[in-house]
RNA sequence: GGAGAGUUGCCCGAGUGGCCGAAGGGGCGCGAUUGGAAAUCGCGUGUACCGCCACAAGCGGUACCGAGGGUUCGAAUCCCUCACUCUCCGCCA
């Protein structure tokens, strides 16, 4: 959500965030909405005025014929209230309706586009392995290394269910931790965020009340959330934090579920696309700056990077175009690993800040030095998500013989081991 | 799941229909006092929105006493619904 009175004052800022995101929102449609709301208000406002005013009056008149008048006076006054706020009532709900819908102004190095094929790549990082070998899709490395169970995964869960096994949950372990641990050492505090939450955090963040479609939903109206950003973001919702905390950065860790409505026949083999997986997420709270989202946006890519670099998964960076952008996002790049079988790079990470869309809808603000009170900004990005980033590593790291070498830095996560290898039985 | 108690400002806490944005205390800020501090004294201390105005200061208005609705000329105060917290019982990882 953005400052009505920004939106007022930049019409075609919103116009051109508007066409370049690829949204259909009508700013005027907004204005004048916003021009009855005001009038409205002002009416009501004045009403009450005048019957606070007369109350005093009421309550001091000892005469019971004088105070009846008075009485069946203010009798006029409730009913031209009421009638004033039934339709003020109106106008808000329209209102709100609209403001949720102003996306939120990308940054000049947005580059245009329409979806993510026009998203513009970087950067390229790492040696794309060339195998002496016909190298075997993640699938058939998974199964042949028992990593994971696909039928049974499916008789319990359903489509796209699955049993992480042996290797395949040790595996993802060792990722989990390597990454927060790497985090945590940067000062990144560590925190285990609910999925299961309430509506709120997800207006908050932008996945309400656009992106239903996708989310999982309890019978206590609660939802499931796809990624730990909405729990973490949830954390200081409503609150006032204190100015020395920020930049507030968070290393969140949370199982993520996600409906993948609209995406039935994609991926259907593998760990690619699943409703129920993992992620260690970056989320970081800072000061109302443009100039600190754009830093702190650098140094969440940054330690993404560093993250595929570590585990020597080839991979590019891309700036995601304005139709691939989220209505609150400003700016976003996403982190592709390379997947040897597909013969391509396949999104495993995306970093976006927001300014304060977030936590205007969060009510979470700061007080600045002259103590005035400021929403915050925040940011977001993946850390690393599991099993996704498994597929990364099998494919890349397969031999000859079928086993899969360990990255390095994953090998004290793992007993000290550099292979993992097929079981004897 | 059952029974009961509660939810007021930064915190504690008073307040059962008009004079309550809200007593009192604490905290915090400024000032006096002091060589300095403690103690003491004085003053101040919310947010959002609307209007005037320079989208400043300031002034005026409206709203906010868990949320939503109702009764009433008028509600923190009465009624209803919901959420949350606490205590006891049950169940349970």
């Amino acid at each position: 959500m953005l400052d009505i009175k920004f939106i007022k004052e930049n019409p075609d800022l919103i116009k051109e965030a508007a066409r370049k995101k690829h949204s259909n929102f009508k700013v005027e449609e907004l204005i004048e909405a916003d021009g009855d709301r005001v009038a409205l208000i002002k009416e009501v406002d004045e009403i009450r005025a005048k019957q606070n005013a007369m109350n005093p009056k009421i309550s001091s008149t000892s005469d019971m014929k004088e105070r009846n008048d008075l009485i069946f006076q203010m009798k006029e006054i409730k009913d031209e209230l009421q009638k004033k706020e039934a339709r003020l009532e109106e106008v808000m709900k329209k209102w709100r309706s609209l403001m949720v819908q102003v996306p939120n102004v990308p940054d000049m190095s947005v580059p245009e586009g329409a979806s993510d094929a026009d998203n513009k790549e970087i950067k390229t990082w790492g040696n794309i392995a060339k195998f002496d070998f016909t190298p075997k899709s993640q699938h058939e490395i998974l199964l042949d290394l028992d990593m994971v169970d696909f039928d049974r995964g499916i008789k319990v869960s359903g489509f796209r269910g699955y049993f992480l096994k042996n290797d395949g949950f040790l595996l993802s372990m060792a990722i989990w931790q390597f990454c927060i641990d790497s985090l945590v050492k940067k000062g990144y505090s560590p925190l285990l965020a609910p999925s299961l939450v309430k509506k709120e955090p997800f207006y908050g963040t932008g996945y309400l009340p656009q992106g239903e479609e996708d989310l999982y939903k309890t019978q206590d109206a609660d939802y499931l959330a796809g990624t730990a950003e909405v729990g973490t973001m949830g954390f200081y919702m409503d609150e006032i934090v204190p100015k020395e905390i920020l930049p507030k950065k968070f290393v969140s860790f949370s199982p993520c579920f996600r409906r993948e409505a609209g995406s039935h026949g994609k991926d259907t083999k593998g760990l690619i696309r699943l409703h129920e997986f993992y992620k260690v997420e970056q989320v970081i709270l800072c000061e109302a700056s443009h100039e600190q989202s754009v830093k702190l946006h650098e140094e969440l890519r940054e330690n993404a990077e560093e993250i595929m670099q570590k585990l020597g998964i080839p991979y590019r960076v891309v700036i995601n175009c304005g139709g691939d952008l989220g209505l609150g996002q400003v700016k976003k790049y996403d982190i592709e690993a390379w997947v040897p079988s597909e013969g391509k790079y396949r999104e495993t990470h995306s970093i976006s800040y927001f300014h304060d869309f977030q936590t205007r809808r969060l009510n979470t603000k700061y007080k600045d030095e002259d103590g005035k009170l400021k929403f915050a900004h925040s940011l977001n990005g993946t850390a690393l998500a599991t099993p996704r980033a498994l597929v990364a590593i099998v494919e890349n790291f397969q031999n000859a013989d079928g086993s899969i070498t360990i990255p390095e830095v994953l090998r004290p996560y793992m007993g000290g081991r550099t292979k993992i290898e097929k079981p004897q039985v």
